[in-house]
DNA sequence: ACGCTCGGTTCGATGACTGAACCTATCGTC
DNA sequence: GACGATAGGTTCAGTCATCGAACCGAGCGT
């Protein structure tokens, strides 16, 4: 966010995290990666972002420590971008402002989240009704709603049509 | 949103959502409606923002159906924005993210967030762990907390050093 | 008639985003 | 060992949003 003015004069955590989430496409780059999706190439082609703007996203995000790059395989040398517990802990704000868009803005389902232990609907905050509790990111499970149509062309598309748990990786090599 | 690039290619309420309040300074607009601004200049003085991109986040906030505009006095005509429904909707998303924000990259409480019939401070959701319940936006009672360094040439700083209640209206008048 | 406040609009300069082209290293294949 | 493909970037020109300051008009109060 830098530019000429930053919300430096708001003595305000929320201003605070618009500061680092703020900037166009950062908040769905952090969405892909709990998606479970964690390369360069796979966040490219499923946001389509500008590369050059995906670099500086992932960039600022691992130099705040919501993202962590690492390396995976040795030759070719290629890295990975995994969430951070930092960046895990951007669910709630991602829920609470899906919950709304779906809410007010969205017809049609586009996707459901479960309690993967007894598969009852998230509400609102995240929580299962049933069993009374904030549901730990890893148990979440996302499924494609009624809704949903996905872009043949892009593998993490078609790889999100399966019931799939938040921060499970991606296998795109089989796609 | 309108950059050459919109989020269109994403069928997901999260980006939805941030195509209409996903733009620099939107977010923080609605946050000062919440807190209980309503006035064009009280939103200037308070935000620091230019005053071209007041008017144009007030419009489409208006447009979007978050906030409404209405004439609170004939004359001189004046008019004040007030959240609507879905404007006051936005709550858990920015709770949350003030939430995060606060958590990870601020040191020193700056407000406290209690639930106004107990006066139990609350949790991460907005919830009330002593009443084991959700608190409506209208039952938030905000409180300075002890690293808040208010401007002093700004009334609505100095006014929200008094514990007050979420949308309850300013009096910037006997400021 | 004069200056003040409120709520804007206009405008030039600056900076961020976009899309396309280019680049490097490594692999698999012939 | 030349060839093309892939992953992960960087560079660059053009466009669009934001910034800050100036201007504007209506309706006060005096």
């Amino acid at each position: 966010m830098a530019l000429g003015k930053d919300y430096a004069t708001q003595e305000c955590s929320i201003a605070r995290a618009l500061e680092i989430v703020g900037e166009r496409w950062t908040l769905l780059v952090v969405r892909d990666a709990l998606y479970g999706v964690r390369r360069y190439n796979d966040f490219l082609v499923h946001l389509g972002i500008p590369r050059a703007v995906l670099a500086a996203r992932l960039q600022t995000l691992t130099a705040e420590g919501i993202l962590e790059k690492r390396r995976y395989q040795e030759s070719p040398p290629r890295d990975e971008y995994v969430l951070t517990e930092r960046g895990i802990a951007l669910w709630p704000t991602l829920r609470a402002l899906g919950a709304w868009g779906r809410e007010h803005f969205t017809d049609g389902r586009l996707r459901y989240f479960r309690h993967a232990d007894c598969g009852t609907e998230l509400g609102p905050y995240g929580e299962c009704a049933r069993c009374g509790t904030i549901v730990p990111v890893a148990d979440v499970l996302m499924e494609p709603g009624p809704g949903l149509d996905p872009d043949p062309v892009d593998p993490i598309s078609r790889a999100l049509l399966k019931p799939r748990r938040l921060l499970e990786p991606m296998e795109t090599d089989q796609a």
